[in-house]
DNA sequence: CTGAAAGCGCTTACAG
DNA sequence: CTGAAAGCGCTTACAG
């Protein structure tokens, strides 16, 4: 069983001050090497961690990374979680989650990002999906905390951030229903107020427009990336006349994408038979909806992987700073308030874009996969 | 934009020490009431936020609370931390994520928990599904760290935990089994080694009992709780002469009943008609599968608020203790190592058992719910 | 290369 | 009801 031993038990058991040991700890030069052996030693033979509590409050920074995900009603947010948290494991930080349910949705999400901020726990915050709440990281940035954006663009961009190519993705995807044969295309739309969505709308547009197809408005729908609006888009679609409607369908979210399956269910449509389709994001249980849909992976885990790396090398580029140019300037920094401080990152914000692969399974009418690897996909 | 105020600044402003600030802060007695108003006023004005790290150093206890989950492949983590982080966000606590990757799997789980105990930083710990972890948060628990279970029990029951009534609810999905007129009910177990799979078992045979059925051997079978298991499972069960075949299958968890499905669909075996088929977890993709499944429906939320509540009733608890017993007595206690320090809680652990609920389907040959429910059950 | 001392922002006896 | 002082376990100038 563990036990808590003090900086002080290794300095007394090393025969050194608690200084040289605290070097030891935090790789500092200057220090005899075979002094930092043995200390180096000891610390394995103890099983000693320094308190992160002490270490964050005598150095002014934390080894705690915040992660600020919407509700985990969206499908992917695990699977981003996983890369992140998988990441960070292999590093000295511990993950703070901060999550915004419904009542801090209704207080505004500026009072979580005021808190993470107040209570100076975290050494920087990673926003996966942020929707609503990038214009208040986007302060946050601003004012020099270190912050990185997953998924969910800011726009104009002026934050790191790390997301997938949504227009090739989508592009992809209509290319490969043009390859089927079709050639009227319809497409649900994510909220338009999201940069992916218009990012996979423009993707639709390019690839029909490479084919010689005119946007028919008649068949684009804006969706919510639910099921619901999935179901409705469907709806409207098939009251077209018998000779406008849609021979395949792309949606913009695997959700929205169940959500024309019920429809086609309710229906009599036969997908793949009648309409063909294809979704966005590729999560699990895309696998397991019959058909089996065709879809568009979006590589969640790197994402959050990436993330991670993208922040660490942030805060640790900042806290060079804060030693390098000025002492306690960082600090100082930070608890300005009122003034209008805009620190113009000289360089263009880091942005990584990943690319996505088009898994395809029965909804298209390609050759159904074997179970077998539907049933590797949810084990 | 919030900065970061001390509480010296606070002092100062409502002309007090920090010591009385501390005891508002706190919510400690012997304290003027207008004082206290008026400090509190400031408080609020000021938007301060003591800062966690402080605190936690000072008064030898901190404000994290650490969340240990298995890792994110099983589908019921997200609802239950869903059901953590939201009642944490009603305290004055931070939610750590620790995870077990396989890194940390293969050094062992007791890595993991070891570092929880070295590095003092969360007040107490959640443990998610434990399974092999939970010899090791047994081992927390005796040295008088707090500490509840979610889900999986230990066994003997020796930690606080909270789960679902697992007999119960195998039981009612038997009997609706027994109810549409099945005989031939066999059963996928999930590894025997989990408490959870032993109830379910148990939950079976007692609603066949009742029924004056006897347990017919063949028709049980022990899977891995994946959907590669069950679909081996269901392979042993037709491979039996044909008159000796199950007409119904009760899988011990919804995973397992996928591999039944695709199973059925490789062998052309018709769900419900030749065959019935109950999971148990109701994890949301099980709407979404054809036929969607019957289910028995645990409260993941609730388990993760109800777990939540019952840790911070320990800790508060074992902080009063703390502070009436003897001063620093908790402290002392926590370190030390070797001894055969076993803290008899003289008053059994507490163990809450949360009621299951039977989801009713297509997959047993019932009527077919409207589309429109299980559209809602995934949006 | 090393250590004594001050300090991070709080809490808690202790003394009034 | 209130405050001065010590201390939580570290880090960091500063001085050797």
């Amino acid at each position: 069983m563990a036990r808590k031993r003090t900086i002080d038990d290794i300095a007394r058991l090393a025969g050194v001050s608690k200084t040289t040991v605290s070097r030891v700890l935090n790789n500092k030069p200057d220090v005899d090497p075979n002094t930092r052996e043995r200390i180096l030693r000891i610390v394995k033979e103890e099983g000693f961690v320094p308190s992160a509590a002490a270490a964050g409050l005598a150095g002014g920074r934390s080894h705690l990374l915040g992660v600020l995900v919407p509700s985990f009603t969206w499908p992917m947010i695990p699977d981003i979680v996983c890369g992140i948290a998988e990441t960070i494991g292999n590093t000295a930080y511990e993950l703070v989650l901060y999550s915004l349910n419904d009542k801090t949705r209704e207080n505004g999400e500026g009072d979580v990002i005021d808190h993470i901020l107040s209570t100076n726990l975290v050494a920087g915050l990673l926003a996966v999906l942020p929707g609503q709440s990038s214009k208040f990281v986007l302060r946050l940035h601003q004012h020099g905390f270190p912050v990185v954006l997953i998924d969910d663009q800011d726009d104009p961009p002026l934050v790191p951030w790390i997301g997938a190519d949504n227009q090739c993705g989508a592009y992809d995807a209509v290319k490969h229903l043009l390859a089927l044969g079709h050639r009227r295309i319809a497409h649900i739309q994510g909220p338009m107020k999201y940069v992916c969505s218009r990012e996979r709308y423009e993707g639709y547009c390019q690839a029909l427009r490479e084919h010689g197809i005119s946007i028919d408005p008649a068949l684009v729908v804006e969706g919510a990336f639910d099921a619901i609006s999935g179901r409705e888009a469907a709806h409207t679609f098939f009251t077209l006349p018998s000779d406008q409607r849609p021979t395949a369908i792309f949606a913009g979210s695997d959700l929205m994408a169940y959500g024309v399956l019920t429809f086609a269910e309710e229906h009599g449509i036969d997908v793949p038979g009648d309409l063909a389709l294809v979704g966005f994001d590729a999560i699990s249980s895309s696998a397991l909806v019959r058909p089996a849909l065709t879809t568009v992976k979006q590589p969640f885990q790197e994402m959050g992987q990436r993330g991670t790396e993208v922040l660490l090398s942030i805060i640790e580029q900042s806290e060079q700073q804060r030693f390098n140019v000025k002492p306690g300037f960082a600090r100082d920094f930070m608890r300005l308030s009122s003034a209008g401080i805009d620190e113009p990152s000289h360089s263009p914000p880091l942005r990584i874009q990943l690319a996505t692969s088009l898994v395809v399974r029965a909804s298209c009418g390609m050759r159904q996969r074997s179970p077998i690897s539907s049933i590797e996909s949810v084990s």
